[in-house]
DNA sequence: GGCTCTTACTATAACGTTTTAGAAACTGCA
DNA sequence: TGCAGTTTCTAAAACGTTATAGTAAGAGCC
């Protein structure tokens, strides 16, 4: 596909002006030739493409974005938070995936916890960096929505928020998650759900919760917060508040894992007390990728598809930023409760 | 730190010449100011600041790079092969961190498996759209580290090769590591030991098993290469190939698994034929993210240092592109015997 | 008082592109 | 032949910055 020959080594990169000279024609006429417009003739656009070709011709991006006012960037803003590891990678590969083929690049900007979340997206805004932005980790009440929302920036995140913008936006649908992590421990005949939840502050932990705690009221399941810990807390605090309830009166029979690594570590704490997995105690829990069944077979994971999230994301932010459309305005991944599956 | 208030709302985003209009001066005059060249006195440099500050006065890039031919990107262009998703994001945000407060922004170029290797390099080297780049999974004869050495742009490599070539890199000492496996299961009492190595073509495989090999020769263990799987093979692949292995005559008493997800598979697969970890064999293998003792407390592991590996890598893009001497030239991270653990 | 030297500033061109307004050449028609 | 209409091309300005060459004013010196 790429059959331009590389320009001759060590010679100047051509330029619109090299083209114009080699063909005789205006370097207006060069532009307008390379981008099809209607009023030049097809035989010169053919000469003008030939040439282009020959030498090597790419668009000088700088001078485009200084002319146009456009970068054809596009920034992901990532939030380091939590084991979001393969979470994150996957998120990245995704969205540089969908933006293949097109103008566009794909620039990564951590934030750190030091820092004010508000900092990477202003200074996005403010140097007119990118064309648009992605965010991840939205909380209820998220100062970055706003702020974006009033400079009138484009922006899509992975998860919602509660502030009654309308944004293009992906989400995993943690309530039903939340819903169906108990029926199907309820189905294996559980009583006492323990659960380790995210943090309060994110939205997707909101409503995990709160799927989970309705269906376990429906259900007639005891339903027992996780007080001491959530999901993003250490490894070893994760196991250690699950080894103590567990060793405590009225031990659950069953646990919900608001990610990967508290999900391992949930385990490791009910073992330490004594429990068996599967005769014991079972757990639900999701992943974005797949080696849970690796650590216990027993265990009711659920496949969350984040290449499926930045694809949707890198689409909605490329119609945002040209003011299309999006082909769909949002977009919900909706677990299954067949999607709920042991090793085994 | 950033205390410039942002420009009034809806007001045209203010350039030179907005300062320039303001102070009286012309737009040179504030250029230089701003850049506190030695030909503008103190008085007006403090005031041109000032006005700067006032106004929230940011560069425009695009016109930076146009005039000045430097884009102050770095691109990083990814392997997508294998599960080193962790490996990958722990890289990402370490260069970025390493970036931050710098003029330098992070692009990530993954490519994929059904392109040429060259296509991002060329790309981005053609197009200029980055000062220099940082490459991973190096091969021993890499057409893309040819490539950039033979058009003179700035690159680093995380990873070495073997084509004579002198350029920053950093690696992970893999023959060390190999080395030192075999020296700690040895000590356990090991004899016969059973490795998956990464993929033949990799240069950090020729270095682990060159490792690994030499040193079992040293010490009078039996040393066995899997034939038919690479710790790149998917998990299904590696945990059949050992459960087949550790089913048949001659039983190895101990494994070196190339990554983090083979050593999973190697484990259920010698598990599978029977094997008890710690009293029928042992495993020793690294990883970049701590949790392989959450899976099994019994496994000899070692962390490989990948944030090390990302901010040497930022520092020494840098230093190549702005043609200073990097601190230093290459970077090795050596494991030393005692930095294999187990989690008991 | 004329000379050079220094300090502090400015005008202008240039980077490579796109856009706008307009010019030139051709066509068709009366 | 003349004129409007169409097609195809061009000149020039602009985006925001930096670099270069140069100017003006004052200081120091004999």
């Amino acid at each position: 596909m790429t059959e331009s020959s590389s320009p001759p080594f060590g010679a100047e990169r051509p330029t619109l002006k090299t083209i114009a000279a080699e063909s005789g024609l205006a370097i207006a006429t060069v532009s307008r030739a390379l981008k099809d417009a209607p009023d030049i003739g097809e035989g010169t656009k053919k000469r003008v493409r030939e040439i282009a070709l020959r030498l090597g011709y790419r668009q000088n991006r700088a001078a485009v974005r200084l002319r146009t006012g456009k970068t054809n960037v596009i920034a992901l803003v990532l939030s380091t938070e939590s084991d979001v590891m393969n979470h994150t990678s996957k998120l990245i590969y995704s969205i540089a995936a969908a933006l293949r083929g097109t103008a566009y690049h794909l620039v990564v900007m951590p934030f750190f916890p030091d820092q004010d979340p508000l900092d990477p997206v202003r200074y996005i805004v403010e140097t007119e960096s990118a064309d648009g932005l992605i965010l991840n980790q939205t909380k209820p009440d998220d100062p970055r929505l706003r702020y974006l929302s009033d400079h009138a920036f484009p922006f899509a995140t992975h998860g919602r928020s509660d502030m009654g913008l309308d944004h293009p936006y992906f989400d995993f649908d943690n309530e039903t998650f939340g819903r169906l992590a108990i029926k199907v421990l309820a189905k294996q005949g559980r009583k006492h759900v323990f659960m380790i939840a995210p943090p309060r502050n994110h939205m997707y932990s909101r409503h995990m919760v709160l799927g989970a705690s309705q269906e376990a009221a429906a259900q007639g399941l005891r339903f027992e917060l996780a007080e001491t810990v959530t999901s993003d807390s250490s490894a070893r605090e994760v196991e250690d508040a699950v080894a103590l309830r567990f060793a405590q009166a009225g031990r659950p029979d069953a646990l919900i894992a608001g990610s990967t690594t508290s999900a391992m570590a949930s385990v490791a704490g009910a073992e330490r007390a004594g429990a068996v997995i599967g005769r014991d105690f079972d757990i639900a829990t999701k992943e974005a990728i797949s080696f849970l069944h690796r650590f216990r077979r027993e265990m009711l994971v659920v496949q969350e598809d984040v290449g499926q999230a930045g694809q949707f994301l890198a689409r909605a932010i490329m119609a945002a930023i040209e003011g299309r459309a999006p082909e769909q305005g949002q977009g919900l991944e909706i677990p299954a409760e067949s999607d709920f599956k042991t090793g085994i």
